[in-house]
DNA sequence: CGGGATCCCAAGCGATACTG
DNA sequence: CAGTATCGCTTGGGATCCCG
């Protein structure tokens, strides 16, 4: 009972040991809200309302353990990402990435949180062509939650305004204030498709028509390989 | 209970959605072995020896649902990954370089595989340098495993090579045979030194000390954001 | 009142045995 | 070889309870 090995793969693997540190239920999702900035428990908690407390609390005990989160001191409950944790950021937009692929309409009941949000414009930011625009902020209202995109020169900066944003990191781009503002409301229904390009789906509050095609520009994240059907052979094959 | 909710986290979230589809226990490994190649049942229990048999059955049952692996028709129980699963390669390898930051020494009862050594070249394959040396061919003999790679101009091929190799698509880099060919053998315990750049652990069995730095350039793995201690405050900060 | 610990039940996982 | 069936154990889910 004490090779308790029940928890390894029993595989010498980068991606088995990923899987085994932070592969456990929710624990990515704990690190994505937590890639936003840091969190107290009942931050995390509002953000995950379907996560249960216990397993809130072994997680992060569990990610404590693996080094990828540790405690706020100066903060009652407060939790925020080592920089081994901070590296998983890749990780984090692959997925985002990846899921967004599988993703339909938002699905009865499930809710889009802000830092979900800020992810999900993260993963969508289309660098090269930002480096070809002037500096352009946007501000997004996305159902209930609001945030304020900076993108300059192929960096982005998100940030979660609005009376109930939590603490997250300050602006840290130089040009903290783009003379060019495009301002926009849309459905969380609508969110994808406007990300799939499909920009008359949102309300222009404030901006030109050239800001909404700089916006549809900047942000993209492309539905799919649509999985099934004329998945054509291609130059796998087995002996 | 018509509304089992259970399996979902509640979140209109590209990363929940992945999560959802691929983040059970065992999936990604399965879909990490099947990216070199179609594999039949007995092939992925053979290369996942931990892996109980009624486990493997449902995953792979589950991942066909999911779209990201199907059958083959033509080869009994044989597997291959679809479009859509072949769309995670960038999930599989940021896995593979963060957990390649938490790897240590392989641990007792631990295996490299074939399938993972390949993972593990092609995460750690620096294209950018490869684009400013000549085609070669590194033939790697890692413990009991042996792998070919060619790296010519900012493109990787690997190819399982021996006796076992199991099938895999065939080679794609039009240099198939470059002049220059390097081949060393390592312990299973040294190949992350080797990878973190101690070409000393390797023993050179054909090839010159040119062609030794030329792979130190070309495939390299970064051991690791330290995770505790002097992990100095940045700019995140709590209100 | 926010931050977490405890309980019980159900579902998932792991090992072995068995079948087409 | 390619799975299915079964069973005990571990883990997650949900509600409740306790502590500072």
């Amino acid at each position: 009972m004490a090779a308790r090995a029940t928890r390894g793969f029993g595989q010498y693997s980068g991606v088995a040991r990923a899987v085994e540190r932070v592969g456990e239920r929710w624990a990515l999702l704990i690190v994505r809200d937590l890639l936003a900035g840091a969190r107290r428990y009942s931050d995390l908690k509002a953000g995950l309302p379907r996560i249960p407390t216990n397993i809130l609390s072994d997680r992060l005990k569990e990610l404590q353990e693996a080094g990828v989160v540790r405690r706020v001191p100066t903060v009652r409950g407060g939790y925020e990402l080592t920089a081994l944790g901070r590296a998983l950021e890749p990780v984090v937009l692959e997925l985002e990435r990846w899921g967004w692929a599988t993703l339909g309409s938002p699905a009865e009941g499930e809710l889009l949180t802000a830092d979900a949000l800020a992810v999900a414009l993260r993963a969508a930011f289309q660098a090269d062509a930002s480096r070809e625009l002037p500096p352009t902020e946007y501000v997004l209202h996305v159902g209930a939650v609001s945030m304020s995109a900076i993108a300059a020169a192929g960096a982005l900066d998100v940030l979660a305004i609005g009376p109930d944003a939590l603490p997250q990191p300050g602006r840290r781009l130089a040009a903290a204030a783009p003379a060019d503002v495009l301002e926009l409301t849309v459905e969380v229904a609508s969110f994808r498709p406007l990300l799939a390009g499909a920009d008359e789906v949102a309300t222009v509050l404030a901006g030109t028509d050239e800001l909404l095609a700089r916006f549809a520009r900047t942000f993209r994240m492309t539905p799919a390989p649509h999985s099934d059907a004329a998945d054509a052979a291609d130059d796998a094959s087995v002996a």
